[in-house]
DNA sequence: CGAACGGGCCAC
DNA sequence: AAACGTGGCCCGTTCG
């Protein structure tokens, strides 16, 4: 049983229909066009005949295959295939106009044609459905749509966001842990360094910082996913050698966090489960296995859960107690909407949003107590706007 | 025709 | 051998 039958979540907020209609060609459309105007009849929409033009026909430098043989045209690769000068500048261009269209045809497909479809006659509102127990490390998923990746990286994707409206006369909160993760690393894994910091209220990802914040943050998020130089070198696009020495200069910052990723390893082939701080477990029976990439990627797994894991109970702790907050607050008219694994989105009629804002940031400060008090201050960001993009 | 899968990419 | 964790959705392709 993977989903948690009957009910959706509460409301979202209207759909803003101005801002979703979309004027865009159709990628059909699109597709028959370019492919009227090319020599080569290609569908460059499809990954396949992409690389095959690219690496096949055009014999571009810098292949690379997938598991299956086909040739990998993933943005990342594409675009370090723009940036060299040698190739020829049709070819560049070529490239970063399908970068471009990827880009668009995403966003179009994904979210603006299809989340419309998703608005219920009834309340004139996108209601999404909560999975309680489907990942392993205890997250929600969201799916029918899922709102748990609405865009929020680039220009254009912030403007899906703006569509998320709520009622006239209320305003959309957006409360969120700020890097709840690394703080939970710190507490439990116990780093000193990394408790003052947030003790003194330092930004971490400045930190780090051996070169520049893109970097620093990097790493930050690499260690919490159980990193290697390679991985790391793969994504800032330096040297394996490089890499692994800005990993070896972390862990020599922050004492600790090697044998604290050591320990939980250990623990979780010694016992076939790891915990979270609240003492839940996560299950890795397979963890022993003699196959070495399912090892590591199990290892890595398990080095991961938890941290994402605590982090999961303590937001889920706050949903359990925010009705009862709400409503002994006399907030009548202030309801939670949605969780995206970090944040919880609210409604609020204007009237109680003074009172809403630092009372959800106290419920979600204080989630860990009594249980567990944390080492590190757990730090909420709340603010309120009439949209979800104004309100993050 | 639908199911299954791979590739790709959106979020945290 | 793979190489950074957790998910879900869209498209193209293949298969039955």
């Amino acid at each position: 049983m993977r989903r948690w039958s009957g009910h959706c979540c509460r409301c979202l907020p209207t759909w803003n229909a101005r801002a979703s209609r979309s004027t865009a060609t159709s990628s059909r459309g699109y597709r028959q066009a370019s492919r009227r105007a090319s020599r080569v009849s290609k569908n460059l929409g499809s990954p396949r005949q992409l690389g095959e033009l690219l690496f096949d026909q055009l014999k571009l430098p810098g292949g690379k295959r997938t598991k299956n043989g086909q040739w990998e045209t993933r943005a990342g690769l594409l675009d370090d295939l723009a940036a060299n000068e040698e190739l020829p500048e049709d070819a560049r261009k070529l490239i970063n106009t399908m970068l471009e269209w990827r880009q668009l045809s995403k966003l179009k497909s994904t979210y603006t044609d299809a989340l419309p479809l998703h608005v219920n006659a009834q309340s004139a509102r996108i209601h999404t459905s909560y999975a309680l127990a489907a990942t392993t490390t205890g997250r929600l998923a969201s799916t029918d749509p899922n709102l748990q990746n609405i865009p929020v990286r680039t220009k254009e994707g912030r403007e899906i966001r703006t569509a998320f409206i709520a009622e006239k006369g209320a305003q959309l909160i957006s409360a969120d842990y700020s890097q709840i993760e690394l703080r939970v690393l710190a507490h439990m894994a116990d780093i000193p360094q990394l408790k003052k910091a947030f003790a003194d209220g330092l930004d971490i990802h400045a930190m780090t910082a051996s070169e520049t914040r893109r970097r620093a943050k990097a790493i930050n998020f690499g260690i919490i996913y159980g990193i290697s130089a390679f991985g790391l070198a793969n994504q800032l696009g330096i040297s394996r050698q490089e890499a692994g020495e800005y990993i070896a200069t972390y862990f020599k910052r922050f004492p600790g966090i090697r044998d604290y990723m050591e320990t939980t390893k250990k623990f979780a082939h010694d016992h076939g489960y790891v915990e979270t701080v609240f003492g839940r477990r996560v299950h890795y029976p397979e963890i022993n296995t003699k196959n070495p990439s399912m090892r590591g990627f199990l290892e890595r797994a398990a080095i991961n859960a938890p941290i994402q894991g605590s982090a999961a109970d303590i937001i889920r702790r706050a949903m359990v107690r925010m009705p009862s907050a709400l409503e002994s607050a006399g907030l009548a008219h202030t309801t939670m909407l949605l969780q995206v694994h970090d944040e919880l989105i609210f409604e609020a009629r204007e009237a109680e949003i003074a009172t809403a804002l630092p009372l959800v940031q106290k419920v979600m400060e204080q989630a860990p107590e009594p249980i567990v008090k944390f080492s590190v201050p757990i730090h909420v960001d709340a603010k309120a706007a009439s949209n979800w993009e104004a309100a993050h």
